[in-house]
DNA sequence: AAAGGCGTCAACCGCGGTTCC
DNA sequence: GGGAACCGCGGTTGACGCCTT
């Protein structure tokens, strides 16, 4: 036996949601919560899908939606999330107050994609993992592949992540490379534009000092893992934390650090110049 | 001015994961 | 433990408005 349809398809209306509709949505939720989304329609006097109208509360009706364009902070936020997370349009939303997953998934599918440049999807297909046959190769397919394994590759790195990393905590690996993200070694990493500079950072695992080096197209970074240190009450095996956190730290500075990847934003966005 | 193309975004669909019984 | 119910996510669609020819 199937899962059953969500709701009577025949008596549902669908499409654009009329302002009266609106009304009777978020009055009901104010007064009484949505309680269970499949029994809200007849509770608000709605007919709706139940899905529908979560879909319409979560994404346009909630009271915490920021409605208008996004800030230069926020494309650039996106874009970072985006190279970490690829299309986990929910974690990056999570990571963005007041915006929802479909609005950010749109804003870059409409705009964002669009303006990654040449020399970026290149870099990000020609990660360090690839052999120089690989790398040529990827060199001479077309913009479309490229863009392809660009979208395709974090995924990639988060199944690798899965593999190799093992959260800790037994965090979801999404917000294990959110956390990470947020660490104060990204933090110092995200800031730092000074090739060779040296930069020493306590995690919650371990102390690393990490290198900002040139590569052949950008700058990167090669972390070299100090004594570990058992800061929190975490145990663990600390050939385990060396290594989670190199690869932890890894993925994120794989991300290019050149600015560059960041400037085009900020010049395109000269058009979006009245946008907050 | 009209028609076609294109971009944007709200909404829908189907699937997978989680919770409940 | 297994199935049903529910929720949330990501991909896709379709309506609408703007732009170009």
């Amino acid at each position: 036996m199937g899962r059953l349809a969500c709701c009577e398809k025949s008596e549902v209306k669908k499409g654009a949601w009329a302002p009266e509709e609106d009304k009777l949505l978020v009055d009901y939720i104010t007064k009484n919560g949505h309680g269970t989304w499949r029994s809200f329609p007849k509770l608000a006097g709605l007919r709706r899908c139940g899905k529908s109208c979560r879909l319409r509360w979560t994404n346009y009706l909630r009271p915490d939606i920021k409605r208008g364009a996004f800030s230069v902070e926020e494309d650039q936020t996106i874009f970072q999330l985006h190279s970490l997370l690829g299309n986990k349009w929910a974690a990056i939303a999570s990571r963005l107050p007041g915006r929802t997953d479909n609005e950010i998934k749109n804003y870059w599918n409409s705009h964002l994609r669009k303006r990654i440049p040449y020399k970026s999807t290149e870099l990000q297909a020609s990660s360090a993992s690839m052999s120089a046959d690989t790398k040529s190769n990827t060199l001479s397919t077309t913009n479309m592949v490229e863009r392809e394994s660009a979208r395709v590759e974090p995924d990639a790195r988060l199944s690798m992540d899965t593999i190799h990393l093992s959260p800790p905590t037994g965090l979801p690996d999404n917000d294990y490379i959110l956390g990470a993200w947020n660490s104060e070694a990204s933090e110092v990493f995200q800031k730092s534009k000074e090739v060779n500079s040296v930069i020493k950072v306590e995690s919650d695992y371990n102390v690393v000092t990490m290198q900002v080096e040139p590569t052949f197209a950008d700058q990167r970074c090669k972390v070299e893992p100090e004594e570990a240190t058992d800061i929190g009450s975490y145990s663990h095996d600390s050939y385990n934390a060396d290594k989670s956190s190199d690869i932890t730290l890894d993925l994120l500075l794989d991300f290019p650090n050149d600015c560059e990847y960041l400037q085009y934003l900020k010049g395109d966005s000269d058009d979006d110049s009245g946008s907050t």
